[in-house]
RNA sequence: GGGCGGUUAGCUCAGCGGUAGAGCACCGGCCUUACACGCCGGCUGUCACAGGUUCGAGCCCUGUACCGCCCACCA
């Protein structure tokens, strides 16, 4: 027994963190089976970002069922993984060197980065590009786990993941050449879903919607017999060139003489057919409107059921391409007015374009009336900055429209929490309009593990794949070559070329569970940890991470990847709105740990139950540093005077365990249901009531050396011992701290608290209830008559329940400063308190 | 437009069929043999609104309003 003078919250984290990882407390025992492990499927971070509050919050929840699980026995199987493949990354690499990637530069093997990011940065290699994102990511993550460690996860720090680690990239390439296999991943060329700036497609899941100003143009198009002319309106005046059809509604009467007739575009004379389709709405604009190829996903779903020509005029860069019109694919009536207009439009911005062809519209008297802003939602890639084009681009997809049912089954057989996060992933699976497009044309990610043949001519043959064999993995198709070929044969007629795209970092991601678990990898782990127990995760991410882990876990293992999800909610602002970047970098974690303490914060968290949103509460912090210090200090005056101890036999004792067995099972139950929160409510109601009613009663007693301090004693260190436990997944530090003063091991390692622990304490917590009842009257007596405690009274009672009174009178008494034998009056009908002061000389 | 949450004391939230709760804040008191980083006491509510079910409704049903989020919406 060691308890200090002076207890204190300082240094604890630095302490047991250290002592934590010097006696391998949270490592991973591999020698238990499946049954008595519990595998968590930890989201990793992306370590290009900054940590915030909200990932404090998160992790934390996830914490606490990890130390829970491993109080009940299991071997915790919770590995952290880094995520630091992709955009985010290339995006800190590229400002925090001054560089760029430039794929046709030289790998320079004795590349250093500038000292300071030059303007305008540098173009380097690709491999030097790729070298900097290993190194700034490797630094990048020993700042992550300094805060994870200070913050008391309990992870085991030897399993760290990253997904761009030689393991996730054999594993992703692995999982991809399973599904090509199965014929579950094609290629296609296709009209794609295309960021501009980052040059690269993107997928459904990455989108979102921004209110944008915008302007209704109203067109004219001459009929090609003549007659009159229609008038659609259009947002997208730019993309007349790649105008193929009109379409109306097959009901609308105003358009049905039109359909199967031509008009001319107007400026370049194209003849476009009318056609009838029922996604043409009757209400919008003028009800009838143009199809380009493609202005958005609508134009799409025209282009392909009603088998029209492509037209396309948008490049990659977001540029209108040069186009030689009278050709076979942009027909005009009169090419060479169509030619001298378009060239003025040709390689500019869309935005540009467009104001040039509002010109051309002017003076061609094509434009109908005035330009009528509106504002209205436009598709970004999320991280993106201009809107969306669709491009027709060669791509990977999976397949997804196919598995929509079972997906919704798998959904179904996983428990949620909370449930109704079930509803957003189903929501989600039935909105899918595509398969998921996985090729991203970057250059730091996961490559695809694919070669082509070049053909006799120079030609790419995209049919003509080659694949690696499985023990090769991983293989970059840059600079390693197919079995049967030669490096210098790269590009050559005859030869093969690499395919150049890199996977979305979902398509590694979503492989997390395959990853951390050693599947082709570790079959022994793989056994004793999969399916595994626990997806914790935010809501955000229900489209993408979630979705995706479940699709590749039903595709490739006919599983769920795990039985339950846990879905944290956000934290907010105080004025309920999320909390931004810059707030949260004002806010930084660790200045929060370091200013309130790790078990401060991590109460916080813990007050914001599963899904919750949550506001920002400094103030849940200062309370929570307030019950760590009161268990510092509760804890030494229990363990002070720890003799005699002996049974528990007086009636107040045995009531507050009974009591306390109450809590045990209410804790326990809500942590069986990832209710964290209310497992430390029920916790801390006790505990405040164990200090300020229990051991106010029961000090006088215990400082006695007789049968009832031994019963004190006794009761006391075993309603610790209990608490600490309940508390110690919340609060790992300062029960860590007091366990030791008085336990061997560590608390995390010790047993979670049971009933049969308290069995045999009384059975009924009446007593416990009662004596605080009778206390609260007479401390509401003392104030109101402003008789401070150290004034001894006398008092006189009523409502006092007649059996219970002899038993617990004598604690009251004492506890209260009564002196004399209280008046009672058994049968009141309700509990009053009366007293009289009594003069110290009396 | 479709969907999911939420609306309870000044603030943050719990309660989800049986007499409205906690913490914080505020006010008053107290150095009481752990803790003044403490302790005791007090004040505070048409439980968003309107109907309905029920002996009884923050709690169940219907509708409305507002807040947040997800999805759809580029003519």
């Amino acid at each position: 027994m060691s308890v200090p003078e002076k207890p204190a919250l300082e240094g604890l984290e630095t302490k047991w963190q250290s002592r934590w990882d010097a006696d391998a407390t949270y490592a991973f025992d591999r020698t238990q089976s499946r049954a008595d492990v519990y595998s968590i499927d930890t989201p990793p971070p992306t370590v290009s970002g900054s940590l915030h509050v909200g990932h404090v919050f998160s992790y934390t929840h996830t914490d606490i069922v990890a130390r829970y699980q491993r109080m009940r026995g299991k071997a915790v199987f919770y590995p952290m993984g880094w995520d630091d493949n992709g955009l985010p990354t290339e995006r800190r690499v590229q400002n925090y060197y001054g560089v760029r990637c430039d794929p046709s530069v030289p790998f320079d093997p004795n590349f250093t980065p500038p000292a300071e990011p030059p303007k305008p940065p540098l173009a380097v290699s690709r491999p030097n590009f790729v070298a900097l994102c290993t190194t700034l990511t490797v630094e990048d993550e020993k700042i992550f786990e300094h805060l994870w460690r200070h913050l008391g996860l309990s992870v085991d720090w030897s399993m760290t993941y990253a997904t761009i680690s030689p393991v996730s990239r054999r594993i992703s390439q692995l999982a991809f050449l399973r599904l090509l296999a199965k014929g579950q991943s094609y290629q296609l060329e296709a009209p794609t879903l295309w960021d501009i700036d980052f040059r690269t497609a993107v997928a459904q899941a990455e989108l979102e919607d921004r209110e944008m100003p915008g302007a209704y143009h109203r067109i004219a198009f001459a009929r090609e017999d003549g007659a009159g002319a229609v008038e659609i309106d259009t947002t997208r005046p730019e993309l007349i060139p790649a105008c193929v059809a009109l379409v109306a509604h097959p009901d609308d009467t105003r358009y049905q003489p039109l359909f199967g007739k031509h008009v001319i575009t107007p400026l370049f004379g194209v003849p476009v057919p009318v056609r009838p389709h029922p996604l043409a709405d009757p209400e919008k604009g003028t009800g009838i409107a143009m199809i380009c190829t493609f202005g958005d996903l609508t134009d799409v779903v025209w282009w392909r059921e009603l088998s029209l020509p492509v037209r396309a005029i948008i490049q990659a860069n977001g540029t209108l391409k040069p186009i030689a019109w009278g050709s076979a694919g942009f027909p005009s009536i009169d090419a060479a007015a169509a030619q001298a207009r378009y060239d003025t439009m040709a390689n500019l911005t869309a935005a540009r374009a467009r104001a040039r062809i509002v010109e051309l519209l002017k003076e061609t008297a094509a434009l109908v009336g005035d330009i009528r802003p509106i504002t209205h939602h436009v598709k970004f890639y999320e991280k993106g900055d201009r809107p969306l084009e669709i491009v027709t681009s060669r791509q990977w997809f999976v397949k997804t429209m196919d598995h929509r049912g079972a997906l919704i089954d798998r959904g179904r057989a996983m428990r949620w929490f909370p449930a109704h996060m079930q509803t957003r992933y189903e929501n989600w699976v039935n909105g899918l309009n595509g398969d998921w497009c996985i090729s991203r044309q970057r250059f730091f990610g996961v490559p695809f593990p694919v070669w082509y043949k070049v053909r006799d001519d120079g030609t790419t043959d995209h049919d003509a794949r080659l694949v690696p064999d499985e023990a090769q993995l991983p293989i970059d198709p840059s600079t390693d070559h197919p079995a049967g070929y030669r490096e210098e044969q790269r590009g050559k007629p005859g030869g093969f070329v690499g395919d150049p795209d890199i996977m979305d970092t979902w398509a590694t991601s979503s492989l997390s569970p395959f990853i951390v678990c050693g599947w082709e990898r570790d079959q022994d782990l793989w056994a004793r940890t999969f399916p595994m127990d626990l997806r914790p995760q935010a809501h955000d991410i229900i489209r993408t991470w979630l979705f995706s882990t479940v699709l590749r876990a039903h595709l490739e293992l006919n599983s769920l990847p795990w039985t339950n999800a846990a879905i944290s909610g956000w934290v907010l602002d105080p004025d309920r709105k999320k909390m931004s970047k810059s707030k949260g970098n004002v806010v930084t974690p660790m200045g929060l740990l370091e200013e309130h303490g790790s078990d401060a914060v991590r109460y916080w968290a813990a007050k914001g139950g599963p899904g919750v949103d949550t506001a920002f509460d400094a103030g849940q912090m200062k309370v929570g540093r307030r019950l760590a210090i009161k268990l510092l200090n509760a804890s030494k005056f229990v363990l002070t005077k720890i003799t005699p101890i002996g049974p528990v036999t007086e009636p107040l004792d045995r009531a507050m365990l009974r009591q306390l067995d109450d809590v045990v099972r209410q804790a326990t139950e809500a942590l069986q249901a990832y209710d964290y929160a209310a497992a430390l409510r029920v916790t801390e109601a006790f505990f405040w009531g164990f200090c300020d009613d229990y051991i106010e009663l029961v000090k006088r007693r215990r400082g006695r050396d007789d049968a009832g301090a031994a019963s004190a004693n006794g009761a006391a260190q075993t309603a610790l011992s209990v608490m600490l436990r309940l508390f110690a997944p919340v609060l790992p530090f300062v029960t860590e701290e007091v366990w030791s003063w008085w336990q061997p091991g560590s608390v995390h390692r010790s047993a979670w608290p049971t009933s049969a622990e308290l069995a045999g304490a009384g059975d009924d917590a009446h007593a416990y209830t009662r004596a605080s009842e009778i206390t609260a009257a007479i401390r509401q007596q003392r104030s109101e008559r402003k008789l401070g405690f150290s004034v001894p009274v006398r008092v006189t009672l009523g409502g006092v329940d007649r059996a219970l009174w002899p038993a617990i009178a004598r604690d009251l008494l004492e506890g209260n400063n009564v002196v004399g034998d209280p008046q009672i009056d058994f049968d009141a009908p309700a509990l009053t308190a009366a007293i009289e002061p009594v003069a110290a000389d009396a």
